[in-house]
DNA sequence: CGTCTGGTTGATACGACTCAAATTTGGTGG
DNA sequence: CCACCAAATTTGAGTCGTATCAACCAGACG
């Protein structure tokens, strides 16, 4: 039971149904609120593969909430060097709010062909003030966006090439799984090698000698996009994760349901 | 023109008015805004140096605003490892909405002795409901946080020792500027070389030769718990800083006035 | 005074980087 | 369908930045 290659221009555009799943990891949501939340996410927009959602230095106008595909912000040194600092995935707000601010001070960039939906102040602040459910899912979301970020920051502090690979890919597919993405510890994963060495602050060949000992370790295989965790146990061990920041002991979704 | 030595238990407890004047680096409070904020901040605590305010695991319960005294976001690995993910300064929040989640997934400790505002769910709502420029202003806090916390992604990922602690000496002292406990390229700093070291992601041992390399290069001054950089914007270069990520572009304040 | 914490120094080891080239893969056009 | 090209992956050899381990020192404190 293979999932589909993932082919740029080739995507399940299942719109309404991940954003409210993603949130709904949180709380149960009523037919009114997925309902509003369908309709705050009408305005869509297509980004495709390796192009920039939006640069830095741009004024921030909308809210953007990632449909389909995958995403990445990032930050450039005046040396050149780029660090990607989270990924994003279908049903995740990009930035809660960031409108307040004059200019983006990192960009975003599409890793696959994206669909992004667009939301305006006001339809985000019409939103909130008609649902609270949504609002608090939204803060919720917003509190585990910052919570990963914290939980990169040790991942590049503390743990070696082999836990920082091994936890990145954790975390992607267990976010996936909680989206409907993932099953049976098998997911698309159309992050190169050069882009897990962005996010992991290590070089690109680093990167693939690494992902070599994870596969003769018999914990991955991941060729051709699809990742496969061979076991998901010993490699939440080797990479010392701990599920705690993804905050999905909620009455929505269960970690250990194996979605 | 030097500061006084921060020796534990001899501080400047100024409550009020450093909240607003974190506050105001986005924008101008009204006096309503100002006393609402002192109201909310009545409930205080004290923390002694080196003792948790809140850790991992337990029901956060109120959203806790520093009014004096330093502290540290940390969170640790089974193998003993610690990261320090962030600094609290005094006017900083803890984390807006934290009490939504169930259980905290990192700890705050004190760094000096701390006095701390605990604002209950009830109270930060009333707040928010009547006072829509400290809800804005808030809002900006929240997004300013978690761009800091992306640049720390960024500083361990991409910059070597030398411009890593670099990097965080001026992003100290320009926080602390803001809320006017920095002048004339001075601050305290009662960071031990070991916190720098969890800060940074390096040893103990290298922060101190890197320390030496940075005086050496006749860049800061850094002892008996006082900062000192002899030229900020060579500092600045040396550790490829860029402030826009502190946002502080708005009406309230300039990056540049030297306050 | 003796103890403790924080800072400093030296010698050595190793994980990750650099540079350079070869190989494979996937997409494109003849 | 095959030839071609660019992008991505893989391999090898040599280097370097930072870690490790182990003392030692200075000042603060009781």
């Amino acid at each position: 039971m293979t999932m589909p290659t993932l082919v740029p221009g080739a995507f399940q555009f299942n719109a309404g149904p991940v954003v409210a799943s993603k949130l709904e990891a949180f709380t149960k949501l009523s037919a009114d609120d997925r309902e509003a939340l369908t309709r705050v996410s009408q305005n869509t927009r297509h980004v495709d593969a390796r192009r920039d959602l939006i640069s830095e230095g741009d004024k921030p106008r909308y809210v953007h909430l990632v449909i389909d595909g995958w995403g990445a912000r990032y930050k450039s040194l005046p040396d050149g060097k780029r660090q990607i600092v989270s990924i994003f995935l279908p049903g995740d707000f990009c930035d809660l709010n960031v409108y307040i601010l004059k200019h983006m001070d990192h960009s975003i960039g599409a890793i696959t062909r994206m669909k992004v939906a667009m939301i305006t102040p006001e339809e985000m602040n019409a939103l909130t003030s008609q649902r609270p459910r949504v609002t608090q899912a939204l803060w919720w979301h917003e509190l585990v966006s910052t919570a990963i970020q914290r939980e990169w920051t040790l991942n590049l502090g503390q743990r070696s090439a082999y836990e920082r690979l091994g936890h990145v890919l954790v975390e992607l597919y267990l976010r996936l799984r909680t989206v409907g993405r993932a099953h049976d510890n098998r997911c698309d994963f159309p992050l190169t090698q050069n882009d897990l060495a962005e996010a992991t602050g290590l070089t690109a060949v680093h990167v693939n000698r690494t992902l070599q000992e994870l596969r003769g370790d018999g914990l991955i295989e991941l060729e051709r996009r699809q990742l496969h965790i061979l076991d998901l146990e010993r490699l939440m061990d080797a990479s010392m994760f701990n599920a705690n920041y993804l905050h999905l002991d909620h009455e929505g979704r269960h970690l250990d349901a194996n979605a």
